[in-house]
DNA sequence: GTCTATAGCCAGATAGAC
DNA sequence: GTCTATCTGGCTATAGAC
């Protein structure tokens, strides 16, 4: 009800409508009715609507980066990062829906503001994963690939469906229920694709 | 300078400046700048705002519908098609680098809108190919698999760099110059690992 | 068909009472 | 800290001259 609550409470309400929305379609109204509260204190607690933008940004962002540094820096073998991947990943975009697209966009439409927020250090480092991928192939353990393009792959399997969600719904005719088992089946699907490709 | 020629003037202008800021984003005095022309005219030609844009989606929905249909309704094989849409895909997404993430990103933040436009009958219909996949499981040519996952393999991986470009550029550290060569070298990568998963 | 000027509205932001 | 009321600017849309 009051100070950090109701800080938390703003926030939550602005991260659901700005997910939705995105900065340009989110309203400062529709973000207070969320909060059930009125419109000035939002500017009472984040100042000006592109201030509580970033939190709301920053918040998703670190919500994400997490996720991705489980498989850039455990103790795994290659194979077993990416089966843990697929799975871990595909339950949290479940859990999540709004999330990658909401930080696909955003990043796309506000390419400057990126880099001041990048400059907080707040950023997941692949290159852990690079070099074992790397390390691998030269033990002859996996086969000689590119390791951003394995990594790339492994996102875009992972990522896409959920990103082009309406359109995939849209085009192959697909029903929500129909959506979620097909993610569900992805969970191994897709790493097991992927480990063949670069099983020697 | 006058009449139809005025109206693909607006709407070559409109196309850019959607695609970069979405509808939420636009502004239609950036629209009449992009296409050197007085504000009052995109009204004349177009009425509003909300129909300005529906055109534009339109055209960009009409452009990427046959680009789906090559793959979705030829008298290849399984195997060809997949070689042939990996590769004639990425460079048409090179040549139209904001066309998949504008779509995906409008069919998400106007879901009622998509309903209307769908009535067209615009809409590109893979049953064909997923069909085809059927059969050739059938007759014992691919591996079995769902026809569905395997259509969002194809897409996943040709689609989502592009989508995803700012994010993969910043986490992977990666030049204009370098995607560019990662995304040549994917036309071929892609299809290859697909092909591998599904060969008996 | 094309322009300038302006109406009208909506949304972000602030003032000020409680 | 929370509210109501209001200001202000910006953007869509239109009126009207040429």
């Amino acid at each position: 009800m009051q100070d950090l609550n109701t800080e938390q409470n703003i926030l939550n309400a602005a991260i659901l409508v700005f997910q939705r929305k995105g900065m340009a379609g989110a309203r400062m109204q529709e973000i207070a009715d969320e909060a059930k509260i009125n419109k000035a204190m939002l500017h009472y607690y984040f100042r000006n609507k592109q201030l509580l933008f970033e939190a709301v940004f920053m918040q998703a962002f670190s919500q994400l980066a997490p996720q991705l540094n489980l498989i850039f820096a455990s103790n795994d073998t290659v194979f077993e990062k990416i089966r843990k991947f697929t799975s871990n990943y595909i339950d949290f975009i479940l859990k999540n829906p709004y999330l990658p697209t909401f930080i696909i966009q955003e990043l796309n439409n506000n390419p400057e503001f990126v880099k001041k927020f990048m400059v907080h250090g707040n950023k997941p480092d692949p290159n852990p994963f690079l070099l074992q991928i790397e390390k691998e192939i030269t033990l002859g353990q996996i086969k000689k690939i590119n390791p951003k393009q394995l990594l790339l792959n492994l996102l875009s399997l992972s990522v896409f469906p959920f990103v082009a969600k309406t359109m995939v719904k849209l085009v192959m005719d697909v029903s929500d229920q129909e959506f979620l088992e097909l993610m569900e089946e992805r969970k191994i699907l897709i790493s097991e694709q992927i480990i063949n490709s670069i099983k020697v």
